[in-house]
DNA sequence: TATTGTTATACTCTATAACTATA
DNA sequence: TATAGTTATAGAGTATAACAATA
């Protein structure tokens, strides 16, 4: 050990790339975050390479799978407010990805709908997003990763149901 | 049923769950971002109540466990940027919870570290999180709950070793 | 009168770059 | 020349409020 290694630790200061969690090490919430964030940083990455800003990935993903859903329920399911939401189908709109349409039923509504290159685009990105998350998940064996999954999904149905 | 969510099927809402996910997911940073989105705002709303900005908990936590720690480190640990740390210990010394000591073995540092109105603040800030935190826990066992801390630790580890 | 979508706006969070003092 | 910290500033991301069209 080196003698200013020797210093800091007499005065009980942390070793270079040992810094000691406490009672933060306590919580779910912490490494939950941790992980997340290190994970959004890379897709981040990823999609900016790809030109699009963050959260238009899950946007466009939740369209293709709900052909005519409203801004409305996209903003709900993707915890955005609706203005945020109006921003985003216009950058899709504008690269040809997702359309408008004015809902018959309802002309209040747009009903939303992905194009062919918007799949294309759509496909095209979970490729991406595979490769992105497959070095983080083989560290886990396939049930590790369905248990993950479960309890992920456990403790999402509790905290929203929470906030009602 | 809530009263919010009796308003929100009058008004048409889609019900939570309603809204198919597609191929997404199938991905667990998916799965990982919408429960620790629903955490963070809930901290969110407890850490404001408690008059301090999000981020200064874990940073006040993390001074806490590793007295003398250089702000530098700090940033490292907590992944902001320098710049960002700079304003947040500025605040903890308005709020008299953190302080500035000039490194004397090399002057351009700052050791940090947490005062005992500090330390009040953050015993009371641990159980308010864990009083946050258990409405979710109670969906667990404690066995799951480890599980689920070992995984994420795993996942974290191998996220951060990619970047280097 | 209420709701969907839109626009304008402001506020928070974070990153970048230039600067200082020390090494 | 390099590093720790500071400052100023700009860019995202997000939230709020007022508005038009429709119910």
């Amino acid at each position: 050990m080196s003698a200013s290694k020797s210093a800091a630790k007499a005065r009980n200061e942390p070793a270079p790339g040992h810094v000691a969690l406490g009672r933060l090490g306590d919580f779910v919430g912490f490494r939950l975050r941790r992980v997340q964030n290190q994970l959004s940083r890379n897709f981040a990455a990823v999609t900016a390479e790809e030109g699009l800003k963050s959260g238009l990935f899950s946007s466009l993903a939740i369209i293709g799978a709900n052909p005519g859903l409203s801004q409305n329920e996209l903003s709900h399911e993707v915890g955005l407010d609706k203005s945020v939401t109006v921003t985003m189908i216009d950058e899709m709109e504008r690269n040809g990805w997702a359309e408008r349409r004015r809902a018959p039923e309802d002309r209040r509504r747009h009903a939303l709908f992905i194009t062919e290159a918007g799949q294309a685009k759509l496909d095209r990105l979970f490729t991406l997003m595979e490769e992105t998350e497959s070095a983080v998940l083989h560290q886990l064996s396939e049930g590790e990763l369905a248990l993950l999954s479960e309890l992920l999904d456990r403790m999402y149905d509790a905290v929203v149901r929470d906030e009602g």
